[in-house]
DNA sequence: CTTTTGTTGTTACAAAATTAACAAATCACA
DNA sequence: TGTGATTTGTTAATTTTGTAACAACAAAAG
């Protein structure tokens, strides 16, 4: 493990599902070859090898990779030893969905906290995740310790609120909104768009 | 305008979004600059002038490029001329999600249809879009001339509704689901998952 | 009219990401 | 023991993506 170095995003992206991929093996299962993990994403063997590699972690020759170890030399690479806690910042439609969507899934990132400004919403529960109101947002954010946060407020209160939470401490945002944040504070971004990957989809389809 | 020429994802990517931008912009300002463009979108100026370039269109030297036809060149390069039908496949809380936040956006993009096998939700609307069964897919999207699909439903049944998609003669497929598609027919693939996108800023919020 | 300033379009360069190539090692088996 | 078949780890080559540099030109200023 190469410590404090930091790997190619792609890179990153890849471990991420190679772990996914690999907690959903057969239990009885022990190895798996570069090329049997490739196939279930669709890339190429060497990919697969490559990536390991720059984590510094290493297979059996003619083995494969244990997969018990590698799922944890994808944990030591990209998680926080503590684990992280997360926000999701406006709960309509999609924050409610993705609230949900996290509660199936087995990862070191767990969602603490929610918020908005209805006050339907606002002191109940979201699939067991307490929603706050937004005012109250700083003030959560130190108490729980959180360092994520995701996005999913109207479009034009997406700058405003995502400034609050990057002067309340947070690191990293994921924005699900369709404004491009900008944010003078050293946070990491991560925006995604439904309507951009559609049109992507739709050109490249067309070319196909 | 280079016609059947393909430009490079990360183009058509950013081309969607300055025409989202650019949408949004004041009614009274017909000009913008390449710099000012760039700034709302975070990105660098040549970046923006090199997209547009690619694109095969031109702005005024010393008065940028103005709006309206901005907007319509990019139409022209990423839109196909008739604007394409899309479903929703799996009506769950995301697939909900997903339909409520299209209706709001302005694209060529028109969801026209959604599927599930829940009797509570097929024969009824969602958002104003029906829901059919499951079981039709293959004759509603030949009817409806279907052309995309964005999958929501359940990891266990994703490859296999895929294919029924592909098989139907879908061209695209935007997976939320947290598997990888594998289908041998020609069909452009676009994965998102939202826990590897959480996992990647877990880590690069880290390292900043 | 001439000079300065600002902005585009384009080519050349740099960085990031992917793919290919291959040596080294292990196992199977004659 | 030796040969062939595999599979890893790593370096090198290629492709893709992003950045910088700058000529050309229009407008503004003097």
């Amino acid at each position: 493990m190469k410590p404090d170095q930091k790997l190619p995003e792609r890179t990153v992206e890849r471990l991420s599902q190679y772990r996914r991929t690999l907690l959903r093996c057969e239990p009885d299962k022990t190895h798996i070859f570069s090329h049997e993990l490739a196939e279930l994403l669709n890339i190429t063997a060497v990919q697969v090898r490559r990536d390991i590699m720059l984590m510094g972690y290493s297979g059996q020759l003619r083995k494969g990779y244990e997969i018990n170890q590698l799922i944890e030399a994808i944990g030591k690479t990209i998680d926080h030893s503590t684990g992280k806690r997360v926000a999701v910042v406006g709960v309509g439609k999609l924050g409610r969905a993705i609230i949900g969507y996290f509660s199936g899934q087995k990862t070191k990132l767990s969602i603490v906290a929610s918020f908005d400004i209805d006050a339907e919403i606002v002191g109940k529960e979201v699939s067991g995740i307490p929603c706050y109101h937004l005012d109250d947002i700083a003030e959560i954010i130190a108490e729980k310790q959180i360092e994520l946060a995701i996005l999913t407020v109207p479009q034009k209160d997406a700058n405003n609120i995502a400034e609050r939470l990057a002067n309340a401490g947070i690191k990293g945002i994921l924005n699900y909104t369709s404004t491009s944040l900008r944010i003078d504070k050293p946070v990491f971004l991560e925006e995604y768009d439904m309507v951009t990957s559609l049109e992507k989809l739709a050109y490249f389809s067309g070319k196909l």
